[in-house]
DNA sequence: CTTTTTAGTTAAGTATACTTAACCATAAAT
DNA sequence: ATTTATGGTTAAGTATACTTAACTAAAAAG
């Protein structure tokens, strides 16, 4: 297997995947009434579970200040809930609610939906295929996830733009 | 292949890729000077190609006028360009320029490139299996997309909630 | 103990996205 | 030819996200 030819695969894909979950993701957030900025947020817990808020404000590249008010929003209607660190008592520890853990997984089903009708259209071993290719790129990806956050942000952002 | 045990690997896979291509398009956007639905007209008009002002308020499901306004800037920035339709003349006809489409390509570039360091983890034989597994999923995806909208937005959008 | 740093909030102001309503020009329908 | 529908813009106003600056409280450092 060339390079070439892998890198061509992987693109082609993620030209259609991104394209459509973004859509999707964006017509999901309007659709539960959340603005996009809080969505996120919501998002963000459910990947990494417990925070703080200026994990949060690093993590969207935002002002404590701002965090802290969107934070407020989503504490208010009851989608995150706002508790004071007991190792800290400045800090405090963002969760979602039932209600906000409720959303989010509704949104990621919608997602999944998508992706059940791809299969349908894939044979058995075809689908044997996908999902132990899916297996491999998910170790990879959760490997490359533990590591230095620093690195990551680097690519994230686009070391080209920042050079 | 049971059909729980492909449904938990596709699973998988999209919670950690859809975090991270978000997040990564997020950051990028925000790198850009651009806002998220400035950009995201962007990412349409390079995935879908031409189009009028009227079918960015549809993808997007925002109002006419918004529409107008976002193209607008986009347009006084030369990220777009807006021409009559000749076979339409209230009709505009949206592309992107030069301009625009590098910076795009900035980006797809960028979300490439974690893909790439995905793929620096595999052996050669994995990444022949991904590469196999992510053409059968992209022809899926194109097939399809090639369907009729309304059923596509009703999955996009999420059915549950609309029922 | 005092000083400094860290975590977070609040207030005031700006920018952007979005809405509705009124509008113009063209195309399609009658 | 008149009417109606379509594609788009403009104007005025509202909502949200965001900023900086000033602040409180607690932790860490000296």
């Amino acid at each position: 297997m060339t390079k070439s030819s892998f890198t061509q695969a992987i693109r082609s894909w993620m030209d259609v995947f991104m394209h459509r979950s973004m859509r999707g993701w964006g017509l999901f957030a309007k659709s539960t009434g959340l603005s996009m900025p809080q969505f996120s947020i919501l998002m963000q817990l459910h990947h990494k579970g417990s925070c703080g808020v200026s994990d949060i404000s690093e993590r969207f590249d935002i002002s404590n200040a701002a965090a802290s008010q969107l934070v407020d929003k989503l504490v208010q209607n009851r989608f995150i809930k706002r508790e004071e660190d007991p190792h800290d008592r400045r800090a405090k520890l963002l969760n979602l609610t039932d209600k906000g853990r409720t959303l989010i997984q509704q949104g990621i089903e919608d997602r999944y939906r998508w992706m059940d009708e791809l299969a349908g259209r894939l044979t058995s071993e075809e689908r044997a295929q996908v999902s132990e290719a899916l297996n491999l790129m998910t170790r990879a990806a959760k490997e490359l996830e533990a590591e230095p956050e620093q690195q990551l942000n680097k690519v994230l952002q686009g070391s080209t733009l920042n050079s």
